[in-house]
DNA sequence: CTGTATGATGTAAACGCTTACAGTAAGCGC
DNA sequence: GCGCTTACTGTAAGCGTTTACATCATACAG
């Protein structure tokens, strides 16, 4: 395929007049060359376009320099910024990145298992695995082999500790409902849940069932719907809400996406926003803010999450110990939405 | 790190009692083994967890099965179908996916170059090149080794060739801007250009341009402002307009997020759309839709774009003939942000 | 029965790097 | 001058695969 016989570490060397081991040395900084000699392989390896053979530093290192994320699907505005912040701190910290989406994979025919193959043990260092992207078992072999794992969005197991970090699900919805109730005196608040495998749901669910019982209001079936994370699903969601033909003068979405697929189906039927229904988001993703009006929301520092995940991935690599749990403070943005002006 | 020493194909091979030559012929089919032999090293397999170390394989075969996609940032939502169309495709051939955002890397210390080192020759059996991600010189080094590159949403140098896939920005850009003109009578329509080094960006001034030709309405410097395909951006360069106190009728934001972004600074400034100034974006990305007005837009088969380019790039590893220039086709979307109802 | 394909298997040499180990030269205290 | 560090540098043995080549049955034509 390629037209030159790509230049190894020998030709460096030759050309150097050096060993392999100083080259080695000189490009992995493991030892102090000297001067004089670093300054030749320096040239040489300019000269000959030299770039060593990852494959071969990893099968002699026994090391990858790569991190896999594991996602299960890549879509919504949602994963940019986890994609962006994971892409950054790793190349910061000289790692690679390897994506995967599991979705993907499960429904290709080469199947279940394919990611063990792709980013496993073998090719990565460690692994950053994201809410419902990967079952019980395997997250059970990966901490059985010590394998490096940080979870994202997503608790750890009861069985065995792994180390995960999400952020302030409950108290962020806690302050988003009592805003509501307290500042907008609503009363009536539809919630709509997010996928049922996902903890943030579990939650957020938590945050507004807390809230709704220190103001002394029942929590009630009928106003709770999924919304799914996902603003088509969430669009449904309202609508059948709005068939039920029960009052709500609220409407907690989940997340921005869902809150944005709700003022559609809202608006569809002709009411009004805020004055006939309150909708609140979370997340404060950078739609948030274009929505008209602009949405209500709890800030979740989803980038941020991002980074620190493989900031503990990488210390795990290095055999340092990682906190079980971290928890990213989130907090309440007033816009418009909720009725605040 | 881990606990066990992992199997190696030697233990593979002394426990089914055959070479390792056969046990690698049958791991990747290629060779025949007798269905006896073939037998007792799949049992030995399962026995041992055995798992192919990849950068074995990859140093012994010189082969990676990954193929790297260099983006210039990961940000706005137009990269998350980028994404998922390279991803999907990648799996489905067999293929991992090393992603790089060259930004990132340009703002480390570390500095320029860092991505030839981690995605280059070596670690990728091939190339996805977004628009504005690699600099020329970097492209013309690619091309002369002879190595697999697909350009997406970017045309080839014309120094040499190097298959570029993108869609039909021209004819896009035209019918949007006849439509304007034609079925809604605008005459003064600003536009917000995409980033200078981009591609895309020319060939919708040249769309623009041409509609405007072609109903004999000169194109003038003072409707046009940079929106650089980014909300915010785009809402600064809006009001920037909006201070220049000229008279216009529709805005063409050059993408949907610089629209969202121009509706903002139009909204803040008290503007009605469609009724004081249309305002049209390209992409049809998920959001158009929810903006409100719903933004009429041009669809842009940007997962598709993705997908194909991943297609293309295989073909090419595997040493197939591929089309200097692919253009998808794209189509005018009218929603209500036009004046359409 | 010999000669020759044919098919399945084994042997061992790469692949391009890292790193343990073994020097070597220079500096220093005495 | 001697021995002991200190500071580099070189030699060569892996790392776990793939694969060219050799080998060895077996089958089949003549």
């Amino acid at each position: 395929m390629l037209n030159h016989k790509r230049p190894t570490i020998d030709d460096v060397a030759r050309l150097a007049g050096l060993s392999t081991a100083t080259v080695s040395r000189f490009i992995n900084g493991s030892a102090v060359v000297s001067a004089e000699r670093a300054a030749k392989i320096k040239a040489a390896i300019q000269e000959l376009h030299y770039t060593p053979h990852l494959a071969a530093q990893m099968l002699a290192s026994n090391k990858t320099r790569a991190i896999g994320l594991l996602l299960p699907t890549i879509s919504g505005a949602f994963f940019a910024p986890v994609l962006r912040g994971v892409e950054t701190r790793a190349i910061e910290k000289g790692y690679s990145l390897l994506v995967h989406s599991t979705q993907a994979q499960a429904q290709n025919a080469a199947g279940k298992g394919t990611f063990k193959k792709i980013l496993a043990e073998h090719n990565t260092d460690g692994l950053l695995i994201f809410a419902a992207s990967v079952d019980a078992t395997e997250l059970s072999r990966l901490h059985s082999i010590g394998f490096p794992v940080v979870l994202l969005h997503q608790a750890s197991p009861k069985e065995f500790s792994l180390p995960a970090i999400t952020v302030e699900n409950k108290n962020g919805v806690r302050a988003l409902i009592d805003h509501l109730i307290e500042d907008h005196q609503r009363r009536r608040i539809v919630q709509l849940r997010g996928p049922e495998n996902h903890d943030d749901t579990y939650w957020r669910d938590l945050g507004y069932r807390q809230s709704l019982e220190a103001h002394g209001i029942p929590y009630e079936a009928d106003l709770i719907e999924t919304g799914g994370f996902n603003t088509e699903q969430a669009r449904q969601a309202m609508r059948r809400i709005l068939t039920r033909g029960i009052h709500f003068d609220a409407v907690f979405a989940g997340d921005d996406e869902s809150a944005s697929g709700a003022m559609m189906a809202l608006r569809e039927a002709g009411w009004r926003i805020p004055q006939d229904a309150a909708v609140v988001g979370f997340d404060d993703l950078n739609l948030a803010e274009h929505l008209t009006p602009p949405l209500t929301t709890v800030h979740s520092p989803i980038e941020q999450v991002a980074s620190e995940a493989v900031e503990l991935l990488v210390k795990q690599i290095g055999g340092e110990a990682v906190p079980a749990e971290t928890l990213l403070p989130t907090y309440l943005v007033r816009r418009n939405s909720c009725g605040c002006s």
